[in-house]
DNA sequence: CTAATCCCGACTATTTTTGTAGGCAATTGA
DNA sequence: TCAATTGCCTACAAAAATAGTCGGGATTAG
């Protein structure tokens, strides 16, 4: 019941982003330089992100990455949900058995999947990256990019 | 970010040993058949929910396991935390970071535990058991147990 | 004493997650 | 047109977590 790599780093790419909407797209290297990243990782992430319509992408030279919308209308809950492989706990939700309408099980499972659900997308990017951006919180478990190089800040 | 077999089973076996109080302890052998868990496994986890005082054995002839309270008293969040490893999804919560009094990342996760754990603890074993007991939702992804040779039921 | 039963630690197998490699496609600008 | 840059995609490899197995020891009822 943990939160894999895989959702941390979605997190952190957009909060680079957030933290330079301003000097058109990002690369991929650039971006996962800043969060520190493996560069081929981070592509395939971009990828579901990408499909989640969270960002958009511009090929060749001078292309790169940009949020698809203004980081004040992302929320975290659907960066987690487009990162990782699934955000329920359980998969029971999915399929169809003949009473999953009134089973206990099914039901107290989908609401801890809308609770967490709600309680993520209760915080926008742009929130987040405010705190991050001036956080002296690095290493241990703390998730926080590592902002390397980076030179204009806030958002 | 999904629910380990650890957990399905602590909630499994316990729902085994919930619909059989009165018959004195369950041996393991007993539990792992009626549930479907395979048995030197169930031990570990039986294991874990002993040290969290859920359960309580004794052992030699006629020993076996029993609930430490009474099911209308366990609830399905204690049985989650007991049977798995973490049920934070982010390890942060943990340490101590100069600010993590006033991080907003490590805010926001603990929030999300925090949601999940008052939803799981919402629902007691009493309640899910009684539920339980006569869904017929069996296989696919559901995650009831099999009650496999059962014979007398209800909570 | 013996059989039943829980307890414990080490070991193996399987699955998931994490990360790497390399080629193809699109875009820019000289 | 061509070359450089950059994203896109699929397959593969390594590491970690989970799931499950095994065998020996401790405790208790009879
Ligand atoms: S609907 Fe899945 S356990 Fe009942
Ligand atoms: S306290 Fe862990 S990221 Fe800030």
């Amino acid at each position: 019941m943990r939160l894999t790599n895989k959702g941390k780093y979605g997190i952190n790419a957009l909060l680079v982003l957030a933290s330079s909407q301003e000097d058109g797209p990002l690369t991929l290297k650039t971006i996962a330089g800043k969060a520190g990243i493996p560069e081929h990782y981070l592509e395939q992430i971009m990828g579901r992100l990408r499909q989640c319509g969270l960002v958009a992408s511009t090929r060749g030279v001078q292309g790169g990455y940009r949020l698809a919308r203004e980081s004040e209308k992302i929320f975290i809950g659907e960066i987690v949900e487009a990162a990782e492989d699934s955000v329920q706990p359980v998969k029971c939700a999915a399929h169809q058995c003949e009473r999953s309408d009134s089973c206990l099980n099914h039901d107290l499972w989908s609401r801890v999947t809308e609770s967490m659900l709600k309680t993520l997308n209760g915080m926008s990017l742009a929130a987040l990256c405010r705190d991050a951006f001036d956080h002296p919180c690095r290493g241990g478990d703390c998730s926080y990019p590592a902002w390397e190089n980076i030179e204009s800040g806030g958002v």
